[in-house]
RNA sequence: GCCGUUGUGGCGGAAUUGGCAGACGCGCUGGACUCAAAAUCCAGUUCCUUCACGGGAGUGUGGGUUCGACCCCCACCGACGGCACCA
């Protein structure tokens, strides 16, 4: 539905935009100097998957957010980096390919040439001579070098896990673990096991500390910062030995309430914890060996999840608590994981819920070591005075965990320990379309890297994508690219798993600072100059994943002295989702997709910038609506209309005298869109600049020098309909570059102001006075007010507020 | 369940440090222009009450602090997002 009728108007964006698309592109207007003496500014965007669908509405919201600010900072004298590109590897590329039978490289090369016409079309002042692809080799070849030092410094390294195997579908294929429901494939409905599987895994959680600690230095939004430090999850607490009746091995168990190990009355190991099958007893196995397998076919997920009813068995062992000498039984039971601490706990049911849970179910011993609460109905899992627990008592919590460890650590039973709820990154996929990991595995059992002279190792072409269907990426099946013979006649096999997409995504950001250097990954002069990056906008489904995973690789380039910064990105800014009219999520099933070529070629991509901006909190997710879109259109026709007469000339009210009559509006405008801009506040920023719209229709005659500056400051926001307004003043000229309007702050003041009357904080009138008055002058002339007076005629005044040049409170009664 | 964000007219949203609640836009109403309509320009528009001046109520709910609270404190309710037996 078109609610704005395309009339014969003056104002048409069609040939406005094309041509000042064309004018940036021949001059190179946005190419970015090197180091200069200028202050640097790195405004950057989250750069897209090219997707076969193109940009969707709410890429140019984030788009336009950092354009603006690039556009105003050029102004004001800054050399910006403002950057664009592509990452480009993907699953979603991989299927589309093996569905039409084409390569995915040659898709990838068409949605990326759709992506960025798309881009231009919404005159984004990127510099393009810097794009980065995540899929050309000049790139991944970085992205491989940054695996090759992982791996030499230990950070990189192969483990058998427990992945999520669907043998029935694609062929067999390993499935993520949001792709798992009720223990089958969300598509397909296929079973799935859980199986052990050698993949690369990066140690990130070498890196846990400083990526928690860190965060406080940045300014991010609390709630990301949250959502990391819950993820990495760091708790403090100790690590306890218990010795095990006839037997000499320990069960070592990571606890956070060291000071309840008197009220310890049993212990639980993980099913999978190695040590279930030395201590299991004769009498216990069976059962024991029943419930493992039960537990087996079940996912991470059903284990936690769906399971809140505790199982568990005993295992028929005993362990012995090291403080008092007691014997704990020891069970095993699926509540406890054996992927978090050491997969065994001691069990303390007065003060812990989930322990309490399992003691009432299997009717052991609960015994209450602090005071407080009632453990015949619940858990008491908060602080108090400690008893029943020989040297502890007495103490609160805090003092007895600190006792409670100096005790085991001068016994050897045991030390203080920090644990984090962060596993290492699985680094490998079994699918095509991602970066080669530079690994070679002999046949001699040596493991090498591909040399770094070698780099890139570049991606096959194939088409044969599918996969092999035993758990191997496509890879395995390109049998001239897997079989390598070295020197010596010796025989190997290249990895054939790839990278996961996080991988190239996680350093492109350094890469635009210096897109075709061949030595390095970046200069480091350059580095030096650019970074960190000032704004970083995107999408919150960020968060935790490519976020983090970018924070640990620079990092680690930090500590190798690659990056000049510990942290990539000083400044972040989710903007919000843009909802259908029906205020749900767009969706092509909904109906309620908006396709952002529609607005372009209807409103014109300046229309839809300054709706998108002018909508609500770049933060915040708003719906869209079409009227508010129209709105949008018309008031910059109304801009147009302002400057411009019906022959597409300049209006002959436009003239180099000042009557003064808008100074005070312009220089309050300047001041407050300035400032909005600084703090990504565009939708004030626009109000500000209708209502100086608003008041210069009023007027008769409007000085050049304040529409000059109007359409400077309307220019980050609105392009191009501000270049094609400034070339009147200044013919074939863009205003990219011209300096920034400044303001007078004397023009800002009044000489009367309007002072608000109240009698107990209830508005009873408001007068005008000039602005030198005394605070006694004031007070005399608010009492002598009509209605004060009236509403104070009965009343005895007991004090009056005067807040200087706002307000008159009289207190009364 | 825990953590975070959030709640303001018919709608999207403003409100600097605790000082006029509702800027700006949408929608709606009226006027000007027009033969008429559209577009445009101007004015009005939180609710109740009043011919009017004015008065009363009002920022999710209930309490509190204050001369004064959308803003600060306590408790609760709803929405959105994240985590989810993490010892």
């Amino acid at each position: 539905m078109i609610k704005y009728k395309e009339l014969i108007m003056a104002y048409n964006h069609k040939t406005i935009e094309k041509k000042w698309q064309n004018f940036w592109d021949k001059h190179e207007t946005f190419k970015t100097a090197e180091k200069t003496d200028k202050p640097k500014f790195y405004a950057l965007d989250m750069f897209p998957f090219p997707s076969g669908q193109g940009l969707h509405v709410g890429h140019p919201e984030g788009y336009t957010a950092t354009d603006i600010v690039s556009r105003m900072k050029r102004a004001q004298g800054f050399n910006v980096l403002h950057p664009m590109g592509f990452d480009a590897f993907g699953l979603p590329t991989e299927q589309y390919a093996m569905k039409t039978g084409r390569f995915p490289a040659d898709i990838t090369k068409e949605n990326v040439a759709n992506f960025r016409k798309q881009m231009k079309s919404l005159g984004l002042s990127y510099d393009w001579n810097r794009e980065v692809n995540t899929t050309d080799p000049k790139y991944y070849k970085w992205t491989q070098w940054i695996f090759e030092q992982l791996y030499k410094r230990g950070l990189a390294y192969e483990d058998k896990i427990m992945v999520n195997w669907a043998p029935d579908l694609l062929g067999g294929t390993v499935v993520a673990n949001e792709e798992v429901i009720d223990g089958k494939t969300e598509r397909g409905g296929f079973p799935v096991y859980r199986v052990p599987m050698r993949q690369w895994v990066l140690r990130i959680t070498a890196y846990a500390d400083r990526l928690i600690d860190d965060l406080d230095d940045l300014d991010w939004p609390e709630s990301i910062k949250e959502q990391q430090r819950n993820w990495i999850g760091r708790s403090v607490g100790a690590s306890v030995f218990f010795d095990i009746e006839n037997n000499n091995e320990k069960i070592e168990v990571f606890t956070t309430r060291p000071d309840t190990l008197f009220g310890a009355s049993y212990m639980v190991l993980s099913p999978e914890h190695k040590l279930v099958d030395e201590i299991t007893t004769p009498a216990q196995q069976v059962a024991v060996e029943e419930y493992r397998k039960a537990i087996a076919s079940k996912s991470d997920l059903e284990r936690t999840d769906l399971n809140k009813d505790k199982t568990g068995i005993f295992t028929g062992a005993y362990a012995i608590n090291p403080v008092n000498g007691e014997k704990l039984p020891i069970w095993i039971a699926d509540y406890v994981l054996a992927s978090y601490g050491t997969g065994a706990i001691m069990a303390v049911p007065a003060h812990d819920t989930r322990d309490y849970e399992f003691a009432q179910k299997f009717a052991l011993p609960i015994k209450a070591v602090i005071e407080g609460g009632d453990i015949d109905k619940e858990a008491y899992t908060g602080d108090g005075k400690h008893i029943n627990s020989d040297f502890l008592n007495g103490l609160d919590k805090t003092a007895a965990i600190e006792k409670i460890i100096v005790w085991l650590e001068t016994h050897n039973r045991g030390a203080k320990k920090v644990n984090f709820r962060l596993r290492d990154w699985i680094f490998s996929r079994q699918r095509y379309w991602g970066e080669p990991i530079p690994v070679i595995n002999w046949e001699d059992g040596e493991t090498t890297l591909v040399p770094e002279a070698e780099l890139p190792l570049k991606l096959p072409y194939s088409d044969d994508i599918k996969p092999t269907g035993n758990g191997e990426s496509p890879l395995a099946n390109i049998t001239d690219w897997v079989n390598v013979v070295d020197e010596n006649g010796r025989k190997g096999r290249r990895e054939t798993n790839t990278m996961p997409q996080w991988a190239g995504s996680s350093w492109y950001f350094l890469r635009y600072v210096d897109p075709d250097n061949q030595t390095a990954l970046a200069d480091l002069d350059k580095l030096k100059y650019w970074g960190p990056v000032d704004l970083y906008v995107g999408g919150a489904e960020h968060a935790v994943l490519h976020l983090l995973y970018a924070r640990f690789w620079h990092k680690f380039l930090y500590d190798l002295g690659v990056v000049p910064t510990k942290e990539p990105f000083q400044k972040l800014v989710n903007q919000g989702m843009i909802l259908g009219e029906n205020h749900e999520k767009m969706s092509k099933s909904k109906g309620n997709v908006v396709n952002p070529d529609d607005i372009v070629e209807q409103y014109g991509a300046d229309t839809l910038r300054l709706y998108e901006m002018f909508m609500g909190p770049l933060d915040q997710s708003i719906a869209w609506s079409e009227d508010g879109l129209a709105g949008s259109r018309r008031w910059l026709d109304r801009v147009w209309r302002l400057i411009m007469d019906d022959q597409n000339k300049l209006k002959a009210n436009i003239v180099d005298n000042n009557d003064g009559k808008l100074a005070k509006i312009y220089n309050e405008t300047v001041k407050k869109v300035t400032s909005d801009y600084e703090g990504l506040r565009f939708n004030t920023a626009i109000s500000q600049l209708m209502v100086f719209v608003n008041d210069a229709y009023k007027v008769e005659q409007l000085p050049v020098a304040y529409i000059e500056g109007f359409i400077k400051l309307l220019a980050p926001v609105v392009p191009h309909i501000a270049e094609e307004l400034w070339s009147q003043f200044h013919p074939d000229n863009s205003l990219a570059y011209a300096a920034w309007p400044t303001y007078d702050e004397s023009k800002l003041v009044e000489d009367e102001i309007q002072v608000v009357l109240q009698v107990n904080g209830k508005v009873r009138g408001k007068i005008i006075v000039a602005a030198d008055i005394t605070p006694e002058e004031l007070e005399k002339r608010a009492l002598a007010e009509a209605n004060m007076q009236k509403q104070l005629a009965d009343l005895t005044i007991r004090k009056v507020i005067n807040i200087k040049n706002k307000l008159i409170n009289v207190v009364a009664n």
